[in-house]
Order: C-alpha cells, then sequence, then structure tokens
DNA sequence: GAGTCTTTGTAGCGGTCGCTACATTTCTAC
DNA sequence: GTAGAAATGTAGCGACCGCTACAAAGACTC
C-alpha cells in the first residue's frame, strides 16, 4: 500500500505542475483534483482547505525556482553585475523559467491587496530573490552588493512583468542598457 | 430627468474608486454595483455585460493615471534620466499614485496569463508609459531615448511589484542605485 | 387620458464555489 | 475471521456567480 505522504508528495509535483501552467485564476478545489488526478473529496482529505492546498503547492514552487537559481550559478561563484543581470536576465526570459516569473508576478500583484497568504509568502521569495543575488555579486562593499542586489531584482521583476506587453521590447530594451550602464566604469 | 448618460458617467466614477480602492478581486457584479449606488439589475442595464464594465472601468482609470503624470510633468519640459527616474519614482510611491500602482500589477500579471481583455488593455498602458518616458527625456539620440524609456518603465515597475515587500527596502534600494548610476558620467 | 417607451424592482435561473455528512470499500491488527 | 481504522465515492449544502424574464412604475407624445 502506498503511504500517505508519497501519495501527497506525489499529488503536490502535480498541482505544482497545474498551478504553474495555469497560474492562480484556475484554482478552485475541483480544478485541481482533476490536475493531480484525483477527487476534490481526497484532495481536501489530504489537506485541511483549499488555503494549505495553495500555500504548499507554492512554498514547492519557490523551493523549485530556488533551486533553479543555485544550479545557474552555484553557491561560492560570485559574478560582476553586468554579468550577473545578464545571466540572470536570459534565464528569467527562457521558455523554462517564463512560468515561474509569470506565477511570481501574480502572486506579487496579490500581495500588493494583502490577500492572504500571499503576502507573506511574497515577502519570503522576495528576500530569497535578494539574499541570492547579495551572495552571488562580486562587489567588496556590503552596503554597496545589498543596493546592487536589490537593483537586480527590481530589474528582473519589472522585466518579467513587462514580458508579456509589447512583444517584449520594453523588457528587453530596459535590461540591454541596464547591462551597458552597469558594464561602464560607473558600476 | 437625468440624462442616461450623465447617470452612466456618476457611475463610472464610483467604480472607478472602487476598483482603485480594492483591486480585482473584488469585481462582482453584485459589488460594483453596491460600490455604484445601484442594483447589479441596473449595472446590466447601463452596460452590456460585466465585462464591458471592467474595460470602460479600467480605461477611464488609465486614462486618470496618464493625466496624473502629465499634471506632475507637463509635455514640452524634459528632464536627465536621474531626475525624471526621481521624479517618477516619488509620485509612483506616494499614496495617491499607489492605487494606480497596485492595480497595473494586477492587470499586468493577469495580461501574462492571456485574460481577456487584460492583456490588450496592459498592452495599451505599457506602450503609453513608454512614450510618455520618452517624450520627457532630455536625451537627444532616438535610440538611447527610446532605451533609456524602456528602462525607466521596467525599474518603475519592478519597484511599484516590489513595492509592498520587505517593508518596500527592496523596491527604494533598488531605485536609490539606479538613481545613482545615471547619475554618473555614464548615463 | 390613452398609448408607448424608458427605467427600475423582484425574483430566480443555471452554474461554480469551498466544503462536508454519510456510506461504503479497503486495509490492518489481533 | 473479525473488529477497527483508513481511504474513497456519492451526494449535496448554502453561498455566490453572471445574467435575464417579467412586470410594475414613471415619463413622454399625441
Amino acid at each position: 500500500m502506498i503511504d500517505r505522504e508519497t501519495r501527497r508528495s506525489e499529488v503536490e509535483d502535480k498541482l505544482a505542475a497545474h498551478v504553474l501552467a495555469h497560474g492562480l485564476g484556475r484554482t478552485s478545489v475541483r480544478d485541481l483534483a482533476a490536475a493531480a488526478g484525483t477527487s476534490d473529496r481526497m484532495l481536501l482529505y489530504y489537506f485541511a482547505d483549499k488555503a494549505e492546498v495553495v500555500s504548499v503547492v507554492l512554498a514547492r514552487i519557490a523551493a523549485d525556482m530556488a533551486q533553479a537559481l543555485d544550479a545557474a550559478l552555484p553557491e561560492g561563484e560570485r559574478l560582476p553585475p553586468a554579468d550577473l543581470l545578464a545571466r540572470v536576465g536570459v534565464m528569467a526570459s527562457s521558455a523554462a523559467m517564463r512560468p515561474y516569473m509569470e506565477l511570481w508576478s501574480e502572486i506579487a500583484a496579490k500581495a500588493g491587496r494583502e490577500e492572504a497568504p500571499f503576502a507573506a509568502i511574497a515577502d519570503a521569495i522576495a528576500a530569497g530573490f535578494r539574499a541570492w543575488a547579495d551572495s552571488r555579486l562580486a562587489i567588496a562593499d556590503d552596503a554597496r552588493r545589498s543596493a546592487m542586489a536589490a537593483l537586480m531584482i527590481v530589474a528582473i521583476d519589472g522585466a518579467a512583468l513587462l514580458a508579456p506587453m509589447a512583444g517584449g521590447t520594453i523588457a528587453r530594451d530596459g535590461l540591454a542598457l541596464l547591462g551597458e550602464l552597469l558594464d561602464g566604469h560607473c558600476s
């Protein structure tokens, strides 16, 4: 017999894939259950209520995203700002990461309206992003590195938000110019 | 007797205020009708259906936002990049404009999921933003000015998206550093 | 004032929502 | 084998959703 935790974990995988593919707009309990290959009755047997389902799934997705970041640039390796921006910019616009960035935009937008549990989740993810960028930047001065990490996140998130508009030209042009600025001797 | 167009315009004002205050999450026909001081029955008498209500209200809000931008920096006046970023950054984080930026984040996030009619609306707003920035930047070279406008929009939108997180420190720090970079001789 | 058109209230349709009561089946422990 | 626990199906609750049929009330025309 299959362990309940194992079953629940498998369900989480399918739920994460569904949420990444379809966003937060199609997350009725019945939708999620169908995506997980089970019934709404069973989904609410595995989880206490819909809020727990969503929280758990988003936490798993956030962990996946953090893992992808680490894979793209392993811990210990540090890059100058322009190089890091280029690396992360390319990655964030890749087909593999686009669903993550779109979902992140949705979560962040909902956090602005203080819809539980999105505010807390968004806070954690944003802090993780900044800490990651801080740990990958080859800048000696702590304050400068922290500020640069913030700028990286602002630029990448802005570009992600604007990626669907105008064929992505605003996002691309903006990031490209920022890369130039960072590449100059003023960075 | 009150003209139907007049009545409908008054309703639109109240609807715009409600959407700005509560976002796109509380936009059931009954919610909107209550906010407008009428009944759902009447709301769907003034408008064909809910989609038309939302489109009209968002169009009005977008027009208001464009007007606010023009008021902040009248047409004909041009600023160097660092000054424009500072001006717009302060404005976007002001109490008066925060509802607009939060709503814009919501619309942009929904546009990423291609939810009609948000994709078209977001496209128009984003293009308007970029054109506005382009027309207010004191940069001679056309390509450079266009790219700088894109960077302005990317940065401001990224900061707006991140404003609710971590007390707004990421947004503030990121914009501050970008301002420094633009203020340098590399801009 | 009769007839007509516009405006508004009442009531409800068919649908989805999150969630649950209840019964049934399937497994486990002794 | 049997008692109990765990897992799962069936059915539906009450709330909300967008929307509409129907009729009453008001306003305008002649």
